[in-house]
DNA sequence: CGGTTCGGTAAGTATTCACTTACGGTAAGT
DNA sequence: ACTTACCGTAAGTGAATACTTACCGAACCG
């Protein structure tokens, strides 16, 4: 398993983080007009947008004295292959479903 | 944003939890097999199921006393979905990539 | 130049949680 | 019935981390 994939499942399992995120994929914006209506503080924020960033998750542009973050599908698409890895064996397991027979000895 | 789908990525936000899910995509297992060869204790292999159970992404079936783990391919549908829901939107911001014109004021 | 806005970083704290050992309970074997 | 194999749960502990306030530099405005 990448150690990208890894981040990024990392960074997502924090509601906070998430709400961040839900955030961003809506709308680019500035730390300031994410932080607004969170219920935690701007340099919390800011942390957590670091932790998104590092892993792929979002990106960062400067404008002026604010930065502006917005989605990056690098991240998701490490995700959806990691994903797509087991979906296939998933549903294979399921397919043969009545004759599960002894299977595994121990 | 679904409560399934936190739990999901809560689960396997875990390095553990993500060894023992991979485990058990790769061949359904008792607790036992799946604990063998893994740094941490039975017990603990047992509470990983767990969450990872009520997250749907194993289901458990008993077998004499031995439990048998197979994954479910449900909580890994629900990630799928949650995940292609900001993908569409992930590539439309990168399609406009030039034209990033002050876009949020604030 | 001050003054202001914007946001990243440092330090300290509290909560969460992954792990251990100990125990109990159920099913199979003799 | 006794023993053994298998596994879930309880309780306690240590480490990871999300949050706060305080502080800092950097870019616009008068």
């Amino acid at each position: 398993m990448d150690n990208q994939v890894a981040r990024a499942i990392d960074a997502l399992a924090d509601p906070t983080r998430r709400l961040i995120f839900e955030r961003v994929a809506e709308r680019a914006a500035a730390v300031g007009k994410i932080a607004a209506g969170l219920p935690v503080s701007r340099p919390a924020v800011s942390q957590h947008l670091k932790v998104l960033k590092e892993a792929g998750l979002v990106t960062e542009r400067a404008e002026g004295t604010r930065r502006i973050y917005r989605i990056d599908p690098r991240g998701l698409a490490a995700l959806r292959d990691w994903l797509d890895q087991y979906w296939a064996t998933a549903l294979g397991d399921f397919k043969d479903f009545a004759d599960q027979l002894p299977e595994e000895d121990q």
